[in-house]
RNA sequence: GAAUCUGUAGCUCAGUUGGUUAGAGCGCUUCAUUGACAUUGAAGAGGUCACAGGUUCGAGUCCUGUCAGAUUCACCA
């Protein structure tokens, strides 16, 4: 052996367990599965430490496999919609390109291409951090089959009547130009101001000036004795010269600004509720692309919102409107993927009804069908749960799979289309309009967008012909799906789930569901988790894990988060080259809280490479004393005692060996029911002080005093204890006993597959 | 506005259902070591466990309040 460890047999040993087979299940019907569905890493994302802590589900999979239970855990990667585009977005920007430069068919096989080339890079970097999962089940978020039931999914959620498309006022990117779910909106505290503007015999505050444009109404509380009389009157509104009513409402504050407010239904969502309850007009001012549109005076038109401001606060204090302007700072929603300000606009879009999908979800969590780790998520999920609102599936993006639904252009000749005609110019109109100057196969080809009005007809099935008019102008909805919608359905499809008979799903399906555990990070618990839970038990009747262990973020030594921006980032696969895989993973559960914070400091992994080495090197000093045993005596075979008990006729046992053998029990004992509690952090902590303290400082250096009698136990104790540390530092373990197989007797052939040791008994 | 979490050694954090002198890593001090390992060993300094009450034979651990920090959720102009 070398005198220190080298990590360079780490691929050499990932690919014997590969092929050995250690990490394909085999389904034995008598035992009992363990599984575990990884969340799937964005295909196109190298690998962060946040990736790194896949080593907790490591950890599980093979104490468990060594449990001799069929584990699987099964890998893939997710095309990850807007993430993606929003990257590949980036690069075509830095081409000078964007893309409105290409049609969507175009858009869309240019970022498959992206994605391709760096598909297979993660997969690489999960082995090097010594991941033993089921390659060979590995599934990608766009594989057909994958899509297939997605699809099916929408369908029959249509079919129950959960699907309905509704003109809502949304959470809209005009930079990303989709929209987004209310999870995916980040609040911010923005400092801005509070102007009061003089609308005729009362002055409203407000912190959109530019939205004006777009006022339909001023509310004010009944009870506010002030504008009592005003109600039911119309005002003159300023600037546009559009009479507006004043109504009576009673959730006005009637001490905040000037008890009075400006509504704009189109463009708050407070405002979007009051005008659905007051009957009043939507007047969308802003498009899109952000920009202003033909319901603004001319002047307006054709500007962002911050540009409107400007001019709106210039003309109203130029016309002397402009009652006061106030410091203030308030909440405003911003893009969580480009950052820029959330424009609330009315757009068309579809949804799922959630209640009845929640109920289920709610009482598998209240009856234990699922459980949380830690418990607290419980209460958290089941607040969220209750108070679910429908989701809009809809993104108007590219990157994923179109929503399954069929618009005949001439039942709906009102569908705004936007394409590239045959000379890449765009293009955009009303069907009406462009009908006669276009093909339908020229519109098709070049198409990039379409927005069809909320009441268009649509058939959910592909035809050829419409099925009222016959037409053959039929085009598919340009929406694509959430992201989440797909991802929420993972571990039913991954698995072989069969949506339209569910008895024909695959025999991985029927065996491995409901999973075990899902391990993920807490932040996605409802983006994800909860979806997941909903999805499984509408499609299957079953939910889909027993167990949500949710572990937390990766933080540096002072407990910041690991960003680019901060400089602060640890990139595994440095840490991986520079000590080795061990050392990084030992490093990541040491001294951790079950789901508090992973503090990763370099010092810390270099701390563990040093506890990696001490193995070896324990390892090495056995060895050498078992080696110099056998040249005595070279016809007897050593093995380490059985479990089944010491034998006394070795020559007995000294305090020493029984001291250390006691130790060993107690960590066998203490290390299995802290993995089975999710206490990795106590579990690593108890091994490196058995390990370095108990059997290197105490009871390696008394046995340097002591004759060959002590070889049994010698070998006994670093044996079991390199099992228990195997799920945590696999390679060094494996390593270690490969050297031993070929000098002493152990009848398990490689380390991954050998069982979990049982505490000794000692007479 | 609502909810949750955290506050233990210079730094980063453990401490399982309350039980004898409160632990680890890094850092610091002193000494040892050509024999598995300088990626080592031995010894040591350093904490009124945020604060104030309470329950208990006994509280870092349970309860209440206060202070400080963090996070999540939420349509307030």
């Amino acid at each position: 052996m070398d005198k220190s460890y080298s990590s360079t047999t780490e691929s050499d040993i990932y690919q014997s367990w590969e092929k050995s087979g250690a990490f394909t299940p085999k389904i034995d019907k008598s035992k009992k599965p363990y599984s575990i569905i990884l969340p799937l890493p964005n295909a196109n994302d190298p690998m962060h430490m946040g990736h790194a802590l896949f080593t907790i589900q490591d950890i599980l999979i093979r104490y468990h496999r060594m449990l001799g239970e069929p584990t699987l855990w099964l890998p893939g990667g997710d095309h990850a919609g807007i993430e993606t585009q929003f990257v590949f977005e980036k690069k075509l920007q830095k081409d000078g390109k964007s893309r409105f430069d290409f049609d969507r068919q175009t858009l869309y096989s240019l970022i498959w291409d992206f994605v391709e080339k760096n598909r297979t890079l993660n997969q690489f970097q999960m082995k090097k951090l010594g991941f033993s999962m089921d390659w060979s089940r590995y599934h990608y978020s766009l594989e057909s089959p994958i899509v297939d039931n997605v699809l099916a999914t929408f369908r029959k959620l249509y079919d129950d009547g959960l699907i309905y498309r509704d003109e809502k006022i949304v959470n809209y990117c005009t930079f990303c130009g989709t929209a987004f779910s209310n999870l995916e909106v980040v609040h911010k505290n923005v400092d801005s101001h509070l102007w009061y503007i003089k609308y005729g015999p009362l002055t409203v505050a407000t912190t959109r000036p530019e939205t004006m444009l777009g006022d339909t109404a001023i509310a004010v509380n009944p009870k506010d004795e002030r504008y009592k009389k005003l109600i039911g009157q119309k005002i003159l509104l300023p600037l546009v010269n559009r009479e507006i009513p004043v109504i009576g409402e009673e959730s006005v504050d009637i001490e905040f600004g000037t008890g009075a407010v400006k509504v704009t239904p189109s463009h708050s969502p407070e405002d979007y509720d009051m005008a659905k309850k007051h009957d009043l007009e939507f007047i969308r001012i802003f498009d899109y692309d952000g920009k202003s549109n033909q319901n603004v005076p001319e002047k307006y038109r054709g500007l962002f919102p911050n540009q409107i401001r400007q001019l709106v606060i210039d003309d109203l204090t130029t016309a002397g409107l402009m009652e006061k302007i106030e410091d203030y700072s308030h909440e405003v929603g911003h893009c969580y993927r480009c950052g820029r300000p959330i424009e609330p606009i009315t757009a068309p879009q579809w949804y799922i009804k959630m209640e009845s999908l929640a109920k289920p979800a709610i009482a598998a969590a209240k009856n234990g069908d699922v459980k949380f780790f830690p418990s607290r998520f419980k209460k958290t999920y089941i607040d969220w749960m209750e108070n679910i609102r429908d989701w809009n599936i809809s993104r108007q993006i590219v990157w994923g799979p179109q929503i399954p639904v069929w618009y005949c252009l001439d039942c709906n000749p009102q569908i705004k289309i936007n394409f590239l005609d045959k000379d890449k110019n765009i293009v955009s109109g009303f069907y009406k309009n462009i009908k006669d100057k276009y093909s339908i196969e020229e519109i098709k080809s070049g198409l990039q967008s379409l927005v069809a009005p909320v009441d268009a007809s649509f058939v959910v099935d592909k035809f050829d012909n419409c099925p009222k008019c016959h037409s053959g102008a039929l085009i598919q909805e340009t929406d694509t799906f959430d992201t989440w919608f797909l991802s929420g359905q993972w571990p039913i499809n991954t698995l072989g789930f069969n949506p339209k008979d569910s008895s024909k799903s695959s025999p991985d399906f029927s065996y491995f569901y409901p999973t075990t555990v899902m391990d993920t990070l807490w932040d996605i618990l409802f983006f994800w988790v909860a979806r997941m839970i909903m999805f499984g038990l509408y499609l299957t009747k079953d939910v889909p894990f027993k167990t949500v262990h949710l572990h937390s973020r990766v933080v540096d030594s002072k407990g910041q988060k690991m960003s680019k921006s901060k400089g602060n980032v640890i990139d595994p696969l440095v840490m991986t080259e520079k000590y080795g895989t061990d050392a990084l993973r030992m490093s990541l559960v040491y001294g951790i809280a079950p789901a508090s914070d992973f503090v990763v400091s370099e010092d810390k992994i270099r701390a563990h490479r040093n506890f990696v080495n001490k193995i070896w090197n324990a390892s090495r000093f056995v060895l050498m004393i078992i080696e110099r045993f056998q040249e005595k005596n070279p016809n007897l075979k050593i093995a380490p005692l059985s479990q089944g008990g010491v034998s006394e006729e070795r020559g007995g046992l000294n305090d020493d060996d029984k001291n250390i053998l006691n130790n060993l029990n107690k960590i066998i004992i203490s290390t299995t029911s802290d993995i089975n509690r999710y206490h990795f952090g106590q579990a690593s902590e108890n091994l490196y002080q058995f390990f370095w303290h108990d059997f290197c400082d105490v009871y390696i250096e008394k046995a340097k005093d002591r004759g060959e009698d002590v070889v049994p136990v010698l070998l006994t104790v670093l044996i079991n204890s390199l099992k228990l540390l195997h799920p945590i530092v696999p390679f060094v373990t494996e390593s270690v006993y490969q050297i031993f197989k070929d000098i002493v007797h152990l009848e398990e052939p490689q380390l991954i597959t050998a069982s979990w040791p049982k505490a000794i008994k000692l007479k």
